[in-house]
DNA sequence: CCCTGATTCGC
DNA sequence: GCGAATCAGG
């Protein structure tokens, strides 16, 4: 199919309302995201803000063969349009992100546990903000309840039950891109630095 | 592996 | 002009 002046009309309109080419694509029909980008390219539109996307260099291919001088540009600390969370961590130098905890939280009743593996971190119920903690219970209802050995690079690896005894599965949902879990458990998994510390005491 | 856009180049 | 193939990055 052709380039109508109507589908090239379209395309301008999602494009600009910050749609992928994909999205584009599936929306126009008979296209492939290629054509759209392709499309995009030669229209000169190209380069638009899309959120989540700071910076990004677009040079690759045909590297200048000049010298890489170091240029002083004076560039703003990218103000993201993050209305989310107010919390800031502290007069800390931010070195990247705010720090994550990179394991789950573990509960803080280790002392009446037990000897053995620490409980599944699902099981207490800390800071964790409410919201979360429900949805995660939502969530669970509709895990897929994998073993270890089903467990794959897409599948959530949030442990659910006792370890030692006959309910214990893997969530197993789609993970969120690049994370080990669900987007459920990834809510509950990672906290800021700032709302971890002093948690005992 | 899923996705994103960017670029190249034969058509 | 078009867009598949490919590249680069998340």
């Amino acid at each position: 199919m052709a380039w109508t002046e109507e589908r090239v009309e379209r395309l301008k309109q999602m494009w600009n309302e910050g749609h992928s080419a994909s999205q584009i694509a599936k929306e126009l029909g008979d296209v492939t995201r290629n054509a759209v980008i392709g499309k995009v390219h030669r229209l000169g539109l190209s380069n638009r803000v899309t959120p989540g996307d700071a910076a990004k260099p677009a040079a690759k291919a045909e590297p200048a063969p000049e010298a890489p001088k170091a240029e002083p540009v004076a560039e703003a600390p990218a103000a993201k349009p993050a209305p989310e969370p107010a919390e800031e961590p502290a007069a800390a130098p931010v070195e990247e992100e705010p720090v994550e905890a990179q394991v789950p939280a573990i509960p803080a009743r280790r002392r009446i546990v037990p000897a053995g593996q620490p409980l599944p971190p699902q099981t207490s119920a800390n800071e964790i903000s409410p919201e979360a903690l429900e949805n995660v219970r939502e969530v669970e209802k509709t895990a897929k309840r994998l073993s270890l050995m089903e467990l794959t690079e897409r599948t959530c690896k949030w442990p659910i039950g006792d370890p030692a005894s006959e309910h214990f599965w893997f969530c197993g949902l789609a993970v969120q891109q690049g994370k080990p879990y669900c987007e459920a458990h990834v809510g509950v998994a990672f906290q800021p630095m700032s709302a971890r510390r002093d948690r005992r005491r």
